[in-house]
DNA sequence: TAAACATAAAACCAAATGGTGTCATATCAA
DNA sequence: TTGATATGACACCATTTGGTTTTATGTTTA
């Protein structure tokens, strides 16, 4: 569907403000500005984040006048549920036995 | 419950190696000269991710005569799961929703 | 006891990471 | 047009990361 990610949805979630962002984007799309607003690091490293998380697939952006709007994609998520997912059966309790079951009956 | 890891789990799982560590220990508890043979880099490189994956509670470690030997605690990727699971409102589909409902009753 | 084995520990290294500050450019508004 | 605003682009820095090699220690086993 696109390009290689360079870097991949593990490391660029590995970051607490990485996470605290893609928090902040699922509740409304955001211009860099107003992303900074909620932290107390530069603009400059607010934006490096911004371009792992870009570079990962993890949210697009789109210019509107002098700001640079930022929106969450949160698809590539699935690849990090899918692989903890996987570890499930070892740590297990009801509730992901019957989540893997109704998985399995709605792939077939 | 525990001492606060030093690492934390998400920067644990975000290297490729030692992903793989654990999913090896999924299969089957394993020494560290064991581990190692399935991977091209050096046992010290080895030993350091072990280190990375116990710090974050991820693996325990008994010494057995000459042996170390290293099992998989998944419990704490639970908090990735539930991290991850926050999004999967925002790109799901049917399964996820019912995953959702499924929860919130098994909650109350 | 001596050789072989499994791990531990330390010193070292290049590259990546997460951060900074400064200056330039584009856009909007008065 | 000019000033304020929002972003882009650099150069720089300290620390961490993922890797190496070398040397030492503890444990079997022949």
């Amino acid at each position: 569907m696109s390009a290689a990610p360079k870097h991949d949805v593990y490391q660029a979630i590995a970051d607490s403000s990485r996470r605290e962002i893609l928090i902040l984007l699922a509740k409304d799309d955001a211009s860099i500005k107003e992303i900074c607003e909620h932290f107390s690091i530069s603009r400059t490293a607010i934006v490096k984040h911004l371009n792992v998380l870009s570079e990962a697939s993890l949210v697009s952006d789109r210019k509107v006048g002098r700001s640079k709007i930022y929106s969450l994609q949160p698809e590539q998520l699935a690849e990090v549920r899918e692989w903890v997912s996987y570890f499930e059966q070892f740590w297990d309790n009801k509730l992901s036995m019957l989540r893997h079951m109704v998985e399995e009956n709605v792939k077939e």
